[in-house]
DNA sequence: ATGGCTTGCACAAACGATTGTGCTGATACA
DNA sequence: TGTATCAGCACAATCGTTTGTGCAAGCCAT
């Protein structure tokens, strides 16, 4: 070992053993075969590179083979423990593969996201996966155009859409739906997100199609919120609870729109779920030690963040056409705690809320 | 606007005009001046880039200037609330600067946390910030040595001590022995986390301290726990209520000690804080809305890893000398909720638990 | 002995930027 | 007229890799 403070490059290697820095890079990169190198030459370089803890320097390498190894992330939120997780896992779906991870907050504005994928084009990453903030998706069609693989996650964007791995939103709207009915609920309250995103729209449809499937009427379901966040959330429970004084449960169609209206909820000191029933979508971590344990539609998070990051790279190395379309659905589950009552059979039924 | 496929580079520009590449490179740097390039020419230079949409490669001008203008950033575990508030500072704060940041999650172990570190080494990070798993840092200090700038937040490791942000943890420790005093409490039980880091030391020695210069010896304050893990949280309170029936109080080093043991109160039937207060270390968002409204002593989280960057910054732009120690102290505060009650006082003062 | 084939490596050109050092023409001055 | 000075730019090296091609030496066959 000759730790001489430099670090070694390819130079190094080459002067010590006498011989010319492209013998070396062929022998370091298994090419000594195609390139007849002699097998005694290879276990010298290779000896030589260990002994001078030779490590091919990246940003060389990135700048000749136009691969950094490295890829973007770019979260609405990353404090949001729904898009935190989905780091962790991308992450380390990442390291497994010997790529570095980008990350950047849009903190919810298009104009941060696109400015975001703007630094990572330039930063020349190999791949993007994106959890979109909204509904345009000029800023990531780029990218496709470009060249640059990209997938987003639990939003799908662009026409005809990016690649995606998302949750079944569908069916966790229909879950959600055949659920609340179950318990004897019939005069329910729809807390939504961001109108015209497609986990909402889907949510929504699929609930509201659900709920007509068992006698209640679209028209007969209030519905408010106008974006993915918690005081929006809080808004639009306390619009509801105002316009709405009937309902007996509330669907909320994220893990922070919920928390917004369990905050309102509290305010008002009404009992959940003794004068008001909760189903949230979204688990996260301390749901089950909420003042009322809350009883959700669950996507697998952790799965989200690996499977963008495997479908990235299939298109990365090529094993996916990058225009072929990638759609990923994962399954959804009910995640019974105590935030919906029964609710006794009333005489009220399909009176308009 | 000229959008012939490719990317401008220098060449292109310089193409266009007729001139050569070292002049654009100067013109666009503003080193027009240092180099008496004419103005017009200079004019002629900003114009044609700006048509070009030319903006310079981050990779090539990594290589020739050795400076990546990116950071690295290595956390525990990205998914836990209170890493992922640091990282969403941490990106923001480098946004502000021109800086990427390549996140790495070390899962909490010390090997991985190691590789990591090498890993950004390699890819020649200007600076980094790490959240220390454990109790060693020789790769950290290796890093120093290698003239690489770090800076350590929440934890302090190293001799002498790295440059760090954290948080005043004696102050919180002395602020919840306080607390709970006047509460009346004085059998009190400590959730510790992982013995002989710094923030578990500070906070558990101030504690103690502090609740001796009230009469309580440090022999009367019943210890358990081996890290900072919701499963050792867990098993510590179980520990602890098993041995020392007697305990009114407890304190929790951390929030997912806390939470490790309001599942075991929880699930054991125990009321809090009817039948057992709990005051934890470290807020998060969804505290106020647990069971019991958690009260914490809360750490400035934001600031931490805004903070941190800052300092790195410092040293990166050679503000702050990299030899100098840096040791940024937060305030602390006590976010009174419902989780802490008021213990009548009692005859048993004083008696061993 | 000579031509051709293989073996085993070296040379040099990229990749796209920065930067020290020339080089040319014009002006000024003696 | 000769030369010193200066403005205004070009040339070329450099960062550390990868990779197409060239080129000697050895071997075989004729």
């Amino acid at each position: 070992m000759a730790g001489n403070g430099q670090r070694a490059t390819l130079r190094t290697v080459a002067e010590r053993l006498g011989i010319s820095v492209s013998t070396v890079s062929r022998a370091l990169s298994g090419q000594g075969g195609r390139y007849r190198i002699r097998p005694e030459t290879v276990g010298a370089v290779r000896a030589a590179a260990a002994d001078l803890q030779f490590r091919p320097d990246p940003v060389a390498r990135g700048l000749r083979m136009r691969r950094t190894h490295s890829l973007g992330l770019v979260v609405p939120d990353a404090a949001n423990p729904f898009f935190a997780e989905i780091a962790a896992s991308v992450a380390d779906a990442a390291r497994l593969r010997g790529h570095a991870v980008l990350l950047c907050d849009s903190r919810e504005t298009t104009e941060r996201e696109a400015e975001a994928v703007r630094l990572l084009m330039d930063r020349k990453v190999d791949g993007l996966i994106v959890c979109p903030v909204g509904l345009r998706a000029d800023h990531l069609e780029a990218c496709r155009a470009g060249g640059l693989p990209v997938v987003v996650a639990d939003r799908i964007v662009g026409s005809p859409p990016l690649p995606f791995v998302a949750a079944d939103n569908a069916a966790g709207g229909r879950m959600a739906a055949a659920y609340l009915v179950k318990r004897g609920h019939r005069r329910i309250g729809l807390l939504q997100g961001l109108p015209g995103s497609t986990p909402n729209e889907e949510r929504k449809t699929a609930f509201l199609a659900e709920l007509a499937r068992h006698g209640i009427p679209r028209r007969l379901v209030p519905v408010a919120g106008e974006e993915f966040s918690e005081a929006a959330g809080a808004g639009a429970a306390s619009a509801l609870l105002d316009r709405h004084p009937g309902l007996t449960a509330l669907f909320a169609l994220s893990n922070v729109v919920a928390m917004g209206a369990l905050r309102v909820l509290a305010a008002r000191g009404i009992s959940v779920p003794r004068d008001l029933s909760i189903l949230g979508f979204d688990d996260h971590p301390y749901a089950a030690l909420l003042a009322t344990p809350l009883t959700v539609i669950a996507q697998p998070v952790e799965d989200l963040g690996r499977r963008a990051a495997e479908t990235l790279f299939d298109r990365i190395e090529g094993r996916a056409p990058s225009r072929a379309r990638a759609a990923v659905r994962l399954p959804v589950r009910l995640v019974e705690r105590a935030s919906v009552a029964a609710q006794p059979p009333d005489a009220t039924k399909g009176t308009r809320p």
